[in-house]
DNA sequence: GTCTATAAACAGATAGAC
DNA sequence: GTCTATCTGTTTATAGAC
């Protein structure tokens, strides 16, 4: 029987650090070295594990992948909701939890800004998080939408009304500081993540109603 | 009388191919021989005129805050609007005017991801985006959705929104890749736009509706 | 103000011992 | 798998001519 094991693998330690110290400095602003030392092991470890510090930086993109794509399925029914109502829950619960990761939790922000940076680096990190990540859970939130308002799954305002979600949400992550001096906050505790997600959501109610009125 | 010049300053070509790079590349990833190519300049110009990378840095930091404050400066009418209408007529234009320039014009992707990147960074850069920038900005704004809601400007609810509304704006502009995308567009041209912004202003609408009433 | 040439530090990758 | 030492190229900053 083994214990919990306290000493983590050298390629998981090394994404731990990639995902932290890319998050906060960016690729090219951080060095092998420092990757390393905040791991524990050494800069050879990087290409032996990952072919180099790009290979470890495309890991990092698919660990986070990963994780959010666990983390909505976990909110998902097995079975597609029946009514409009129940439809209607499963979005909030799923906005519910994306805030409470994305907003509440610290870690979160080092994944948040990594993955926003690959995003505007333009480079192959985009067709990845579009077609592993993006597509199939943002079509999977649309056909819940339809199923909730009796519109199309693919109509125009449907598709943009998520992203709008989307990017309320991740705004929350990255202003965190401008948001918190301005509401005059000691950070985004519990409470405050709470407020957050009460606002999305109530966003997210009044789309859902206009949508099924006009 | 002198014509359009034709040769600009070096100290602002170089500011313009900070933001250019910044925003692509990223601080670290831009080195300062790309810089002064972009600008058609020496390297050595750079700490002539700045005093260093560092110092163009936050030279490009100040030309997008000032860019931003007159543009939004632009949409105020001169006097307070007198009714709740006029105030909700006027956080509708500024909202307009942010997303053609934010989401529609193509030059606006450097200067946002540059700033996002600034945000994230942590550095210096977040005092100076608070203070002369957001700070200001946001409480007029909050001034407005006062007068045409009739609430408190310092409301809780009403500052969260305006916070809400801007992250719409920019992830529109940021994961313009994968929304484009998405939608099945060719890119987001002055189309594309007007429907984006016609998706914001409607949320604002039902925001402000929302406040009116509870 | 502009530019070239160079200095001093640092980067990522890798050879080879263990 | 892990690690040290080193190779090769690139970085920013700057000295000094014009």
């Amino acid at each position: 029987m083994t214990t919990t094991p306290q000493k983590p693998k050298t390629d998981a330690s090394l994404i731990q650090a990639g995902l932290q110290l890319f998050g906060r400095k960016g690729f090219e602003g951080t060095s092998t070295r420092e990757l390393a030392a905040h791991a524990n092991t050494n800069v050879a470890s990087i290409a032996y594990h990952f072919g180099g510090k790009a290979g470890l930086r495309a890991a990092c993109v698919k660990s986070v992948a990963d994780l959010i794509a666990g983390l909505l399925d976990a909110e998902s029914a097995p079975q597609p909701p029946a009514t409009a109502e129940a439809a209607q829950n499963q979005i909030e619960r799923m906005v519910g939890a994306l805030v409470r990761l994305v907003v509440g939790t610290p870690q979160a922000q080092d994944m948040v800004t990594f993955m926003l940076r690959e995003l505007t680096d333009q480079g192959d990190a985009v067709d990845v998080i579009y077609a592993e990540f993006l597509e199939p859970r943002h079509r999977a939130i649309c056909d819940l939408w339809a199923k909730a308002t009796g519109r199309d799954p693919e109509d125009e305002a449907v598709k943009l009304a998520i992203f709008a979600m989307i990017g309320q949400i991740l705004y929350f992550r990255v202003a965190q500081p401008l948001v918190a001096r301005r509401m005059g906050w000691d950070g985004i505790g519990p409470d405050e993540t709470r407020r957050v997600a009460d606002l999305v959501i109530a966003n997210l109610r009044d789309t859902l109603e206009r949508h099924r009125h006009d």
